[in-house]
DNA sequence: CTCCCGCTGTACAGGCTGTCCACTGAAATC
DNA sequence: GATTTCAGTGGACAGCCTGTACAGCGGGAG
């Protein structure tokens, strides 16, 4: 269920250079092709890697800004909500959380003032009762998965 | 500096089936080979399509527990505890937000107990003050990016 | 009206993928 | 100690895709 040394260096290989190929990569990690070829089919399998899609970035899109929202929900209104956050674009992410009906959502704009619109946008909405909003200033670590995969590859 | 139809149409594609390739991907849009490797070759350029690394899940993984944090900063410690949470792999993502010196970092654990751990590290460190956690029960809308390139193709 | 740019269709060589097989070595089982 | 099982190895094969190049075409800009 868990991954090994070898597991780790390839998904940390694939990581740095998606374009390299199973060959290119069994090269690289001294193995046969064919290990390459399992070890990612297991991955996969397991669930471990989703997939090898476009990351994306909405800087270049045009939206600079991100914000995350925290949303505080009337009593079962929760669906609603989703459904309703889940139509506006500028929402990437929303997670319910511990505590009273709250809600967190990550959320980007055009601007600072396009911000506003988005917001509205998003607590326009009937079950959700306040909205406090955090703009990002800087992002000192982005995204990233490689030293989880590390260290669980280390608890093996 | 923004994308067209079939720029959107191309990352929805890609986004949905990594794996087709550049020929499979222009047969499927009816253009030409050459458009989609130009595309493509644009959209990296520009820095829309920063890469096709692995999706790695970390529940997959064996740290199925996602958790917010908000930390409240000592005046001038920014720097420290930014190198401070850069060395833990459990965050997975830190921003620094508008207010008096706030940070928000995603968390990943083993376990709900295993979470006390992970904040202890976290907040075990002088430069912070205070430390507020949000546990992610649900994710109804995991991060996507999708809507927003339509929406980004469409203001074309 | 003309230039420029992007798209098209075509061509070519090279390399990679998907798949199969027999062999080896080590760990687990009996 | 002998055997079964499993993962990795190295090799082979056909098929397809990639990277690249080039000439022709059409529309938009000047």
């Amino acid at each position: 269920m868990g991954i090994d040394a070898l597991d780790g260096r390839l998904i940390t290989l694939l990581d740095r250079e998606p374009r390299i190929g199973v060959l290119e990569a069994s090269r690289r990690l001294g193995v046969a092709r064919g290990t390459v070829q399992a070890r990612l089919d297991r991955l996969r399998a397991n669930g471990v890697i989703r997939g090898f899609g476009p990351q994306v970035d909405p800087a270049a899109l045009g939206y600079p800004v991100t914000a995350f929202a925290t949303l505080e929900i009337k009593q079962g209104q929760g669906a609603d909500v989703r459904a309703h956050l889940t139509t506006v674009p500028e929402v990437l992410e929303l997670h319910t959380t511990t505590g009273q009906g709250d809600m967190l959502c990550r959320l980007v704009a055009r601007s600072n003032a396009d911000l506003q619109r988005v917001i509205d946008r998003v607590v326009g909405f009937d079950g959700i009762v306040r909205a406090a909003t955090a703009i990002v200033m800087e992002n000192p670590v982005p995204l990233r998965i490689i030293p989880l995969v590390e260290q669980a590859a280390r608890d093996t």
